[in-house]
DNA sequence: TAGTCATTTTGTTGAATGACAATATGACGG
DNA sequence: CCGTCATATTGTCATTCAACAAAATGACTA
């Protein structure tokens, strides 16, 4: 005998096709979550609301954080391409990466909407 | 003497102002992405696609991992509303969540745009 | 009630991550 | 060149996380 008691939905057991619809998030969209996976850099990305560009130095005053982390989660975030840096002399500037995230929005919506 | 070869933006130094736009990401939102920020459970979201409703063994089998790992992941996954878990006798079945996706998309968007 | 099945919870272990201090790189000004 | 300033890299440590086996919970059946 078997499974008397619950009924299964129609399309349940699994999808075996797999040609139309997104089968994996892109790469990029894989990163871009992990880079905003972790609190503080979700804080860092706060910074950046409306524009804002900030150097290195300023992201690891406001988020109270050294200098050097500061520096290796913007490189994550930027990795995920949720930021782009830019340098002027010495000093770097990150903002946020408005295609990236565009793009990864997308992406991740097109991904999303095919589970639900 | 200050700042003579590089220019910042306008909106730069920082968004002081802060009570229109998103200062911050829903709590939920924040779990929403810590949640999908794992290789192992956005393959196991793959699973997931078209809507398929899945027993913890079945994943477990289907990822490759013992069933009580996908208990946990899926626990996680339901945490950050990703999926949603229906008990039918002793088994129980996860899917998609789409009420709990679409916020979080929502959410995120609506942030990460004022960003831009 | 006893037994079985699916899931959850609990320990435990190795790997990955987050943070820091210290050092290295790179770009200017003298 | 040399010193300085901002950032990047390296090494280290504490914490977190992923995964497993084993034990506990909960639900059904005989």
């Amino acid at each position: 005998m078997e499974q008397t008691t619950s009924e299964r939905c129609p399309e349940a057991s699994a999808p075996r096709e797999q040609g139309s619809s997104p089968v994996a998030l892109a790469e990029d969209t894989q990163e871009f979550l992990k880079a905003l996976g972790s609190p503080t850099r979700q804080r860092i990305m706060m910074l950046f609301a409306q524009g804002a560009e900030l150097s290195v130095g300023e992201v690891a005053e406001r988020v109270g954080v050294s200098q050097a982390t500061a520096s290796q989660q913007l490189t994550l975030l930027r990795r995920g391409r949720v930021v782009t840096s830019r340098r002027a002399g010495k000093t770097v500037y990150y903002r946020a990466d408005r295609d990236g995230v565009l793009t990864a929005l997308t992406d991740l919506r097109s991904y999303l909407l095919t589970c639900c």
